[in-house]
DNA sequence: ATAATGAATAGCCATATGGCTATATAAATT
DNA sequence: AATTTATATAGCCATATGGCTATTCATTAT
């Protein structure tokens, strides 16, 4: 978890993975193309995205080929939600309960 | 973006926005309870929150009281959301493709 | 066999990170 | 007024980060 939110957390990583997903399987140089960085910036932040396990590399003679993985994207962004809707619902509840008290105010 | 997933790439924030979520609003000593850091370590972490909009912070005297913010992990959690049904769509459409040729294999 | 290509590794740099202690500031208590 | 309490700031440390260049390794092309 601390990886993939660590992986997420860069914008170079991000549009990779923007990348990976509107275009399938792509390769290093692929992946290096829309960036003015050296090509070892660009290995070095594929072996973030691998070893957080969003990409999985599929070497093919010797050009690395990247998929997208969705499990860990899919359970980071699980974390989130189930954070985010707790509270939602937390303060939907407070709410009700504020506006039940306003009802009542005047009968006191 | 940037300042939200890696705000979210440290367990110890992870586990405070649990707690905000779980309980609302809480003051920074009481955030600090479950770890064994030192104060100025929860100060950082909060500025860190803060800084990424992912906590409020209200001050009451010399309480500051935090409240969690959930439109950026809206945000964040979209981010994730649309890369990922994006691209399980294409494989599912990719899959739909492969089992079609199969069909279609005995008639060449 | 040689050259060219795709990518990784080594090693360097400046900056950021998460942790600490010591100290300062601000507000509440006595 | 003095003390205690809640938090922030300053400054230090070790490690990690993202970037670079130079080099190496492996594979394909000539």
């Amino acid at each position: 978890m601390d990886r993939s939110f660590h992986a997420l957390g860069d914008g170079t990583r991000r549009e990779m993975i923007a990348m990976l997903a509107r275009n399938g399987a792509l390769s290093a140089n692929e992946l290096r193309s829309p960036f003015s960085v050296a090509q070892p910036t660009i290995s070095k932040h594929l072996k973030v995205l691998e070893k957080a396990g969003l990409v999985r590399r599929e070497i093919n003679g010797r050009v690395h080929l990247f998929h997208l993985e969705t499990a860990p994207l899919r359970e980071a962004e699980d974390w989130i939600s189930r954070h985010r809707t707790f509270w939602e619902g937390t303060l939907q509840r407070l709410e009700k309960f504020v506006n039940a008290a306003d009802g009542q105010e005047d009968k006191t």
